[in-house]
DNA sequence: GACAAATTCAAACAAGTGTTTTAAACATAT
DNA sequence: ATATGTTTAAAACACTTGTTTGAATTTGTC
């Protein structure tokens, strides 16, 4: 690779933001090198001169892409440590659908991931370590405090999944969604009210498990 | 296409079937004529003798694959027509589980779908209302009967995805699952515990929005 | 300004793509 | 057996793919 690839108007620079958007739109197989360059406004052969090659260029985009919208998120999560677990469970699925769905944030390197999980590449475990499991264990802590301490670790981690599972669905499955309810929007406001709706949801079921739990223990 | 595709040794079944296994693989772009011909060890031109084109044969594979498996599943739900919403309910998660994840059955249509949902082809949308509108409007009534009939219908269907979304994010996220949670299994057991968990969980989440609902009424 | 290195460019390359062609093999009915 | 329509097979076609080439241009340094 190249040293001034953080310059904004280099080659490198155009090459990885045009790669990032074009590999989310098609996938990797599915991007020509070709397109890349036109939308990058460069020359066809830049790509294999800067990085190497495709394959080179798609690491490179993921590298570069992924860590610091991760490290935002997590410092966004961080703010809230003082407030009680279910405002902050609330912060977590507001954040994370915004994450995933806002339609202004370059929803590029997401659908990276879904690409991931039909065909995981040699860099999955990396993307899992970095991307995913700090923002599981953050919200599976969570789960913990609202269920109390001696809630098994299984039951605390299936909840925890039950969570983001709701919010996840809307991201992989996103096209089904628009069809079954072309109600629903992805704005400011839509994103608003999804968010609302599964922390409702989550936090109903949590408090419901948990006076499960406690009447389980006065028996 | 053909009318003898039924029989089984012939090209365009022996085609159908092959094809079916590549796209699952390596989703519509990626896999070629070739590839599917070798695997279904037939000449290179029958793709296009037997069914036009590349394009034709994935929407005859689909046509052809799916229709069955649907078919069955609501037939299974509908035996259970008699019983009450909430044991539906937990039939319906145990179906819908198994039927994406039981690794006995062969799971490649599904993946087809994954890849429909990061780049759609035509055929999207017939898929959407063959496939998963049938089920989702069968949910959808269920957790109607759970809430009473006074609630608004988005919030009815937001709670219907939520149901489906925590079964779906263990298929369309699986690498991820089995990182973050390499206890997990997809086995019988595992897939009934997961079942069991989801159906808890989101039947303490209707009870207690429902309680909550019949308070405001009171009021 | 001059020289050398780094970068850009248009063109070409080799490999792979879906599709078409043309002829041979096959089946079936008269 | 002959003729007819259907299916298969090998080769070729037109096109796109990632990559390389070698000359032109820009950049950095003295």
């Amino acid at each position: 690779m190249d040293q001034k690839n953080k310059e904004h108007d280099s080659t490198c620079h155009k090459l990885l933001v045009a790669a990032g958007e074009v590999f989310a739109e098609n996938g990797f197989k599915n991007t020509t090198v070709r397109d890349i360059c036109k939308r990058a406004d460069v020359n066809v052969a830049a790509v294999n001169y800067h990085f190497g090659s495709k394959e080179k260029l798609y690491e490179a985009v993921w590298e570069n892409s992924n860590r610091a919208a991760v490290e935002k998120r997590m410092d966004e999560l961080d703010l809230a440590r003082t407030d009680d677990p279910e405002k902050r469970i609330r912060l977590f699925v507001k954040t994370l659908l915004r994450n995933i769905l806002d339609q202004n944030r370059p929803e590029w390197d997401f659908r990276i991931v879904a690409h991931e999980m039909i065909s995981p590449t040699a860099s999955f475990d990396i993307i899992v370590e970095r991307a995913i499991r700090p923002g599981f264990l953050f919200l599976k802590e969570l789960v913990q405090e609202m269920l109390g301490e001696d809630v098994p670790k299984e039951k605390v981690e299936k909840c925890t999944l039950s969570i983001v599972g709701q919010c996840l669905y809307y991201r992989f499955a996103n096209p089904v969604v628009r069809q079954l309810l072309p109600e629903q929007t992805f704005d400011e406001k839509g994103l608003d009210e999804l968010a609302d709706h599964i922390t409702e949801f989550s936090l109903s079921a949590l408090k419901q498990l948990r006076a499960g739990i406690e009447n389980e223990e006065i028996k």
